[in-house]
RNA sequence: GGCCUGGUAGCUCAGUUGGAUAGAGCAACAGCCUUCUAAGCUGUGGGUCAUUGGUUCGAAUCCAAUCCAGGUCACCA
């Protein structure tokens, strides 16, 4: 809550308490934001206060606008409507606000919080090439660790890899029947989708397999189970856990390639790690928090030697943590890999960006920690996002190359370019300045597609219409950055002012933009608490927008007067650095001229 | 079937701890480049906030039931 309405509210309960006697805190009074079609800033909710004074709404509005106007110099004006209490500020409050803001550098991040937050996000399989769903979750991790540590907090971003099983598996026998040796390098694929052919060639061929074993389509799950190059597989995959020389150079070999394609991706789309984690090496974690467990009695043996937990009291089931052969499951790595997690980080706080098809793990997950007395575990917290869909519904990973990250980054940037070059913006644009300008447009369209989208709300994206540059979109933001630049570069020194005239009246477009810039504070530290990137995406789109209103309705470098013009050069300044710091918590960049 | 999420304009989405006449963008239509970047600005039309009931000064928001969509309920990951 930010000084101003905590002041207004704690004014409101001193004349309540003081003058009617009435036994009320400042959290007690509701205070909003007036609405646009009435006069004010902030509007105190007169109802629930009324009974206090023995006065009708209305009555009770105006002795307390009354008692608020003497007492608190901030306040230049209230009218009241029905049980609305309206205040107006002074300009001179709001202009001594905007003259914080230009004097601090830093305005919108916190001081350290003392927090620790370990945030895992991305975590692909490496047996195909990354899709939207994994851009999706990018975005919001990578988005998230900046909003969390521009709040204060101490982020450490982390992947885990699922490089090993029966999928990859998969991909290195298609491999080992049929490339005859060819690599990424010799066909000039990109590593990650190079492997990915090959488990769609594995694929097929079980099909076609599958065709020859049985006709009926309810069959053919368990048909393909059947099938020699399903069995060729399974036996690779044992190989693989003996620790078979041959097999592991090959599947080195193959992650190695897709290592380099995926790390192609994450420069290309601007998100890196700290730390990575590799499931063949996390896997067999978690056999002394089973141990741990079972000596607690929090865990029990079950009689077909399972471990297990009973969750019932918690509304869940009987969750087996261990298989009856000893051998662990994906929960079991999960229970090790946080406890490994703590000993290296000794977080309070552990984000998993995973989509909400794991929901239930994550529930079961953090209450097996929990009940092993685990004090950290209450800092679990599983930033759970819904599935990219289709108009006709999920991707499938064999369907279309619509959903695949890289030729959707790919035809972002074309679009960008095509529209840049209608426009006639390339003049006196160097060829890899142009490159830059449509990578930078191109991925703030779809980085924005993405992030205005609040997390738990899945996402509708149609693949035959392209992405929106124009409206509530990241280009929109872009090019309003990109105006301010023209305006700031031709305003000169003006533009470094940090000193602003206080004395100087403000017209309704200065206001408001002035009103929405003093609330970026509030905002950044509101989506951390929520772990929400669209709550601060919504906001700069908002605040764009509002200066664009305000940059057509006043001349600024042909402002009447030297006040007037330095007063909306220092507001365009400001505005421009909040967009810029905004968006770069959401990992998008913003050009000077577009 | 149990549990979890969603359902707001033709489409994609906002909507703070319950507050005033539910907001944007896209699409459609009509205007604005002889002043700082028109990827912009202004205007028009478009709504049973899934349905029903409840709670109260006041409900898109809270509660209950119902309907629809998705997810999940593996010794898969």
């Amino acid at each position: 809550m930010p000084m101003i309405e905590q002041d207004i509210k704690a004014a409101v309960a001193h004349i309540l308490t003081t003058q009617y006697s009435a036994a009320i805190t400042a959290d007690q009074v509701t205070i909003n934001k007036t609405n646009k079609e009435h006069t004010g800033d902030f509007t105190v909710v007169v109802f629930p206060l009324a009974r206090f004074t023995k006065l009708a709404p209305e009555a009770a509005g105006q002795a307390i606008g009354e008692a608020l106007k003497t007492t608190c110099d901030f306040i230049a004006e209230f009218n009241v409507i029905k049980g609305f209490l309206n205040l107006v500020l002074t300009d001179e409050y709001w202009l001594t606000r905007l003259g914080k803001i230009a004097s601090n550098p830093t305005y919108g991040t916190f001081a350290p919080n003392g927090s620790k937050v370990v945030l895992e996000y991305c975590g692909p399989n490496t047996n195909k090439p990354l899709h939207i769903g994994h851009v999706r979750n990018m975005l919001i991790g990578y988005s998230m660790s900046e909003i969390l540590k521009a709040a204060g907090s101490d982020v450490t971003k982390v992947n885990i890899y699922n490089d090993r099983g029966i999928a990859i598996s998969q991909s290195m026998v298609a491999y080992t029947r049929f490339a005859n040796g060819a690599t990424p390098e010799s066909t000039g694929i990109k590593g990650d989708h190079f492997v990915g052919d090959w488990y769609v060639k594995f694929n097929q061929v079980a099909l076609e397999e599958v065709g020859a074993l049985c006709n009926a389509p309810e069959d053919k799950a368990e048909a393909k189970k059947q099938t020699k190059i399903f069995k060729e597989a399974q036996e690779l995959l044992l190989k693989w856990e003996a620790g078979d020389p041959e097999t592991m150079a090959l599947w080195k070999k193959m992650n190695g390639w897709v290592y380099q394609g995926f790390q192609q991706t994450f420069n290309l789309i601007g998100v890196d790690f700290q730390k990575d984690y590799y499931e063949s090496e996390t896997y067999k974690l978690g056999k002394d928090i089973i141990e741990e467990g079972l000596a607690k009695e929090v865990f029990y043996k079950r009689a077909d030697g399972a471990v297990a937990v009973d969750l019932t009291p918690e509304g869940l089931d009987e969750k087996v943590l261990l298989r009856s052969d000893g051998t662990s499951i994906y929960i079991t790595q999960d229970l090790g890999t946080a406890q490994l997690r703590y000993e290296e980080f000794g977080m309070d706080k552990m984000i998993y960006v995973v989509a909400n098809e794991q929901d239930y793990h994550f529930k079961v997950l953090k209450l097996a920690l929990q009940k092993l007395g685990k004090q950290w575990a209450d800092g679990i917290f599983h930033l759970s996002y819904a599935l990219v869909e289709s108009p006709t519904g999920r991707f499938k990973s064999r369907e279309g190359k619509t959903a695949d990250a890289d030729d959707l980054i790919a035809e972002v940037m074309r679009i960008a370019e095509d529209r840049t070059k209608e426009l006639g913006k390339i003049e006196g644009l160097s060829e890899t300045e142009a490159q830059q300008l449509y990578h930078t447009i191109g991925l703030g369209a779809l980085k924005y597609f993405v992030l205005r989208v609040n997390p738990y709300k899945k996402i509708i994206f149609n693949p035959e219409e392209s992405i929106d540059f124009h409206g509530h979109t990241g280009p929109f933001i872009q090019y309003t950055h990109a105006r301010i630049c023209a305006i700031t570069r031709k305003a000169g020194s003006i533009a470094e002012t940090t000193t602003i005239d206080t004395s100087h009246p403000l017209t309704a477009e200065e206001k408001e933009l002035l009103v929405l810039l003093a609330d970026y504070e509030n905002t950044v530290r509101n989506a951390a608490e929520k772990v929400d990137p669209s709550e601060l995406a919504n906001y700069i789109y908002q605040l764009a927008k509002t200066y664009n209103k305000f940059y057509h309705e006043s001349p600024i470098l042909n402002a009447n007067t030297d006040a007037e013009k330095s007063l909306r050069v220092a507001l365009s300044a400001q505005t421009g650095a909040v967009i810029k710091k905004g968006m770069k918590l959401l990992g998008i960049a913003v050009p000077e001229r577009m």
